[in-house]
DNA sequence: GTCTATATAATGATAGAC
DNA sequence: GTCTATCATTATATAGAC
């Protein structure tokens, strides 16, 4: 609180003045963080383009939100998935429950649209997009330091190529194809 | 530092007695909480398996290793992906750069011998099959209370599924195969 | 709304007896 | 090794004047 004051140019006091609780406020900050939060995304289930144009659509979009607003992201993720507090908890899930489904739901368009397998459980895929996207934020300044991974440098260039794995998956096709065909 | 000491039932100084400070003390729990974490994935690398079997059991051993020793894994993620404090961290880093490594090997091997794709960065590969499995970890309890999501009650269930996606892709087979042929 | 001054509790840590 | 007693510091919060 004395930091906050002092950053904001005030005394303690006139901060408790404004936000009864140290609680209050840091519960007004999460509100507030969660506010400007991916409208981005749903207007995207309208638009005229293949499923796998959107999913690359989104999960740039999401790249830039989250870099654009690192300190936002980081609070976002800290409270969704740290177990915070009872009460700054409650609107970071709301933000992210409906951004989970809004992505849940952009699989299940693909999969009516035949551009999707059919036999894959959409919040599976959601969560595994999400688990990619977000962990590459939370996970960049660890994997920096690593000297074998070279595209924690560039998030244009890591999303590319974790879309395509998540697209077209690890086994390589021909591997498949005689695995499915031994007697070929 | 009380309620360490009440939960030990010992006195504040006692603790002080046996760890001269708190983060000494901090330090200690996390170099113990990465003592024991996974030799296991360095045999698997020797083992007479597929790669994608090996991707599986290296998964299913994560999520089991994970889910026995639950608050020693969201003390390690913690330190590993929240800045924590300079000291903590680094035998917290010191076995997610191994593991990491582990990983990335296990895919050039799968490279080598044809049966991953040639072109995949095993880097991202590892950081995607990482994410996948650690973020299940994490989130699960904020998923849990999205109704639409079914598969947080079951790791098993949802490491399956998720391996699933790793190695085929989103993208249905049939769609690919007339994308690449729009003439057939 | 803003400040100074102050109350009250908790925290990290030490002293010294047993 | 363990305790009681204590200290210095910091944190959350309030009182009351301007």
């Amino acid at each position: 609180m004395a930091e906050i004051a002092n950053r904001a140019g005030v005394s303690k006091a006139n901060v408790f003045h404004h936000f009864k609780s140290k609680d209050a406020l840091y519960l007004e900050v999460m509100s507030s963080a969660c506010q400007g939060h991916a409208q981005f995304t749903e207007q995207l289930l309208a638009a005229d383009l293949s499923s796998a144009e959107k999913l690359r659509q989104m999960i740039r979009y999401d790249f830039e939100d989250m870099f654009a607003n690192p300190q936002r992201t980081q609070l976002f993720l800290r409270e969704v998935f740290n177990c915070g507090h009872g009460e700054g908890r409650r609107p970071a899930e709301q933000v992210f429950e409906h951004n989970f489904n809004v992505v849940v739901a952009l699989f299940k368009q693909g999969q009516a649209r035949g551009e999707f397998r059919a036999d894959l459980d959409p919040a599976v895929a959601a969560w595994v997009v999400g688990s990619a996207v977000m962990m590459f934020f939370q996970s960049r300044e660890t994997l920096r330091r690593i000297p074998t991974v070279h595209c924690a440098e560039c998030p244009e260039d890591y999303a590319e190529k974790m879309l395509d794995i998540l697209l077209n998956g690890l086994i390589s096709r021909e591997f498949a194809a005689a695995a499915s065909a031994p007697a070929h």
